[in-house]
DNA sequence: TACAAGAATTCAACCGATTGCATTGTTCTT
DNA sequence: AAGAACAATGCAATCGGTTGAATTCTTGTA
């Protein structure tokens, strides 16, 4: 492990000033052309690296956006990170990128971290149902813009990018009611979060509007894990008075209990239709195809991490005050057309 | 955005040397209890955070360790990644994660960013499939310990974390074999990866083991995205001479193949059997359910991270050197069980 | 009481780059 | 030829911690 060559090396080298050196590596216009060339030239032949410590010890700058999800290994997640990255890299940043595990210590823990790696911007999904964002509190404190994004808590200060989950869940919802369904149940996830909470209102309201009862054994709230569709699965078919469609808030979910279902001899669309949520790949690989509705998770982490950065370039056209609502889209394939026309 | 706090204003505050309290935020056994207490005490009243450029600079130390990924949005990696999360959070480690999106440039760029972090330790599942590791070579030099995982390079001096692509291909073809097949097809990515290319080395073992002789025509290479399948089936659909097996080193794809095939009347597993590879959730939910070879992804994120580690921490016990095989698993379910008894 | 030994603290240099201001060198103008 | 104007470079302080060596303060012992 060589030593590490710094800009006093390079200066010695030419016998020079270090400013003269940091002044040419930066590109300062005061800097003679020919000395800039050489200077770089034994750069390079030296086998420099800026120290970004230092430099950061000084610019208070760290280029470094941190991510906070809840758990890593989900493909939504991983689009949008994948949306992240992509942006973060264009403008030079990097990602630091932490996972809360379900559990609110290491959420705190994490945000730890970050503050101390002094993130220059902070993107979050938050873990906690509740509203303590207490270990937030510090970044607002400092003035490190922080950006709410899909599990978001309503805080009015925080900024938030989000899609329209209530009019999700009623569009997904009204989709079925169109096709003819007239008991329709819900299987969703914990309900403390905003994307379902809101997704279930907006079921609620769909089926209101269009005149159709709902009844508390209409809902189930599991963890969304795949094992939780089979409980499901069991429940629907032992009932006499079943369902002609399920919403999940889940495409994973969807497809498993579709899957179940079809087993037990209930024909999708005919007897069930079944609409999942946020179009991953295995909506278009079960039989039949899964309506879904499309969640813009790429463009989401593109989004956050752009108005992010706009936001740290001083960019004023970008405020950071309010809530980025991004379009979803309604998919339907085979899962829920039950109507000859379509 | 208020003045930070450092440990001078503690000093200053407590009528003691900076030193003091630097060696009391680190418990250093040298100050006294007491006044350990007291700068704690201040330390957190006046909302102090230690500055990582400031302990970096000297430390030359990140505690961050750099990763390396071709793509963000698959949950195979998203695996891998939480897997490396976790353990390097243990540690207090931090992650920070590029792709490079099938980009050599981007690849480079990338490991020169990760350079120029002084992340303090590498973990590369790299793009190229060439045997050029120009951009990881300054690691090399300069003695950051540098690990590949999955997708590996040959190159001697770099140590890596795989699983045996060879004997899971053999087991997986040789499972098919057992099951009855005559005709096996294989279904994979550019050979170039080891990944691919060592599996199919080791389905053309198990069928020249088996006797099965193998033709050009039985081999598919695409870029394994979703959309690939439906011409790999349509193909087989075409062909008078139908096989009775595939091997798939892609579970989406082969749950994708899968469904197509049935779509156009064949029968999995009595027609055709099929098996995947990877264990993703989508084995689970189609029908009938997919066989595929475990591959174990969070434990190969955690390994890789807890052996870079310990390397980091001088635990000598773990050497840098050499190759760790992880094991594989087959896993056999509806897709390719034809026999009876099982 | 004196002095050694150890405990607790301070001093000051250092990590490597940045930058306002001062200085030197060069060219142009009158 | 002298001074203005500007280009190019150097000086030195600064960012906020860390750490070896020096210093001061306590205790214990003969």
């Amino acid at each position: 492990m060589d030593k590490e060559v710094t800009i006093y090396d390079i200066a010695e080298q030419l016998n020079i000033s270090a400013s003269t050196v940091s002044r040419a590596l930066n590109d300062h216009p005061a800097i003679n052309e020919k000395t800039k060339k050489k200077i770089n030239q034994t750069a390079s032949d030296l086998g420099y690296r800026s120290n970004l410590f230092a430099k950061n010890l000084r610019a208070k700058s760290t280029m470094t956006l941190g991510v906070m999800v809840p758990k890593l290994d989900s493909y939504f997640i991983a689009t949008v990170l994948a949306g992240m990255e992509k942006e973060a890299n264009q403008s030079g940043y990097n990602l630091l990128i932490t996972q809360s595990l379900d559990s609110a210590v290491k959420e705190v823990a994490n945000a730890k971290t970050m503050f101390n790696s002094r993130v220059d911007g902070l993107l979050v999904s938050t873990l906690s149902s509740a509203d303590d964002v207490n270990h937030i509190e510090p970044f607002l404190k400092k003035g490190i813009p922080t950006l709410f994004f899909d599990r978001v808590l309503d805080i009015k200060k925080i900024p938030k990018i989000v899609i329209d989950n209530f009019q999700a869940g009623y569009d997904a919802t009204n989709h079925l009611i169109e096709q003819g369904c007239k008991k329709i149940f819900h299987f969703t996830g914990d309900l403390g979060w905003n994307v379902y909470r809101d997704r279930y209102h907006g079921y609620l309201k769909a089926l209101a509007d269009a005149g159709l009862e709902f009844k508390e054994n209409m809902l189930f709230v599991t963890d969304l894990r795949l094992e939780a569709s089979s409980g499901v699965s069991q429940h629907i078919i032992d009932l006499k008075d079943k369902p002609d469609g399920v919403f999940v808030t889940n495409d994973t979910c969807a497809a498993s209990l579709m899957v179940s279902l079809k087993k037990e001899g209930l024909r999708v669309p005919e007897d069930i239709a079944i609409i999942g949520f946020n179009d991953d790949p295995i909506t278009r690989i079960v039989e039949p195809r899964l309506s879904t509705v499309h969640y813009p998770g790429e463009e989401m982490g593109e989004i956050a991490a752009r108005s992010l950065i706009s936001h740290l370039n001083g960019d004023t056209k970008v405020q950071l005050t309010n809530t980025i609502v991004l379009r979803h889209e309604l998919i339907s394939r085979g899962s829920s057309l039950r109507l000859k026309g379509e």
